[in-house]
DNA sequence: ATTTCTATTGGGGGATTCCCGTATTTTGGC
DNA sequence: GCCAAAATACGGGAATCCCCCAATAGAAAT
């Protein structure tokens, strides 16, 4: 199958819908919706093909809190089937709402992950029987994850936004310190280690922490680490 | 096209080996090879359809360092086509010794990514003209991905040694408390929000970190993050 | 050539964390 | 039911971190 290159489409939100309503029309969903969330930074971006009305209601609710699809997606590595999900309150919660909206309950969701901790979501939905969903989902879930990394990954790739949260740059030394905190370091440790005062080690945590718009070291680690500027130690 | 159940197949490495070998028959290519890591954990898994011979070379000589098809794929979202690697030293060094090998230099690795900072690598070669691989790689690809997504799903949610090393249980006061600091709050702080004493606070991290074998709290942050435990603040 | 940025070192002092205790409550196994 | 283990809770005191300040030297930018 060819893939529609979204980088040759006009540059703004309209085009992803349109990509999204391209997906439906080709592999006959009814809906599909992408939702692409950089924890770092806690930013969200979405695109869907819904009504309004039924986008607002969801916003509205903060149904995005306790939508079982994403919850399982987020934890997820393989798509998530929703006809697998399990029927809990808060799945009873967020479909009986989509039903009202005349939305099936019968759809998938495809988690993508980059490798800055950021995590795309990918949704489609069709009302149908149980037996023509089968047979549509084996038919076309190897197109839909690979419209799912495309969708991701250009997103990603072009959303300035995210990009500026995504990329403080740090310089060597401020990584290189920050790798030997995450790793158990004390600052008197690191000091010694690479050979340089514990006070200049300090100077060099602190602007870490300005540089990631952290309140402590822990807090920069953990970030540091989510945004890929090191590894877990 | 229909997936084969990993599950279904006798448990063991070369149960993988054998199923990259239906992969490379079923899509014309000559080797594929996967390798799973886990960040945290440092632990590296790997089936490859290569001769030992190349194996073995590939590991003494600590190819995997330099590999750029890793060192690309490790940080993209999108499949990585070998074609489109920059002709750095690292590249010349590691497909000159592959050619002696009899290794193609055309190929593919589409990088995968779990919820807890696993990743896997699924490449495949093929041995042919530019041309022919231009429309193999079109034709295939979003296969391939489905089985990165497959494969890497099912090494993950069996390999008992990574799930040991994955998922070691915080309470959920710990696991609270941990949260609060990943988010930038000090001791003094989250006993305020939780109506307890600094000191209990305290006690609470002390476990954490000796749950998560850390040193220090920034570590166990890092690592808290890094296998899911808590999300970056 | 001047400015700006980065890397480096240092002092003083308050804030925070961390190790040492103890004690109560909850949980799980026998 | 009982006991052990874990979870939860609190405090004193020592170690560490972090913020204020100042200062120098080299590299990069203008």
């Amino acid at each position: 199958m060819e893939i529609v290159d979204l980088s040759t489409l006009p540059d703004s939100e309209v085009r992803y819908t349109e990509f999204l309503r391209q997906i439906c029309d080709k592999h006959e969903m009814d809906h599909a919706a992408y939702a692409g969330m950089n924890p770092a930074a806690g930013t969200v971006a979405g695109f869907v093909t819904y009504d309004d009305a039924w986008t607002e209601h969801y916003q509205n609710q903060g149904l995005i809190m306790v939508d079982p699809t994403i919850h399982m997606a987020r934890r997820s590595i393989a798509p998530v089937d929703w006809s697998r999900l399990e029927r809990s309150p808060d799945f009873q919660r967020v479909f009986r709402d989509a039903s009202d909206f005349g939305l099936s309950n019968q759809g998938v969701t495809i988690p993508v992950r980059g490798p800055y901790g950021d995590i795309g979501l990918l949704s489609a939905t069709r009302n149908c029987s149980k037996e023509e969903w089968r047979k549509l989902y084996t038919h076309v879930i190897s197109d839909l994850q690979s419209m799912a990394v495309h969708i991701h990954d250009h997103v990603v790739s072009t959303d300035e936004l995210t990009n500026a949260l995504y990329h403080p740059t740090l310089s060597s030394r401020e990584a290189e310190i920050l790798q030997w905190v995450a790793a158990g370091k004390s600052q008197q440790d690191i000091g010694d280690i690479l050979s340089i005062s514990h006070r200049t080690v300090e100077v060099h945590l602190r602007s870490s922490r300005e540089k990631l718009s952290a309140l402590t070291t822990p807090q920069a680690v953990g970030r540091a680490i989510a945004i890929g500027l090191i590894t877990p130690g």
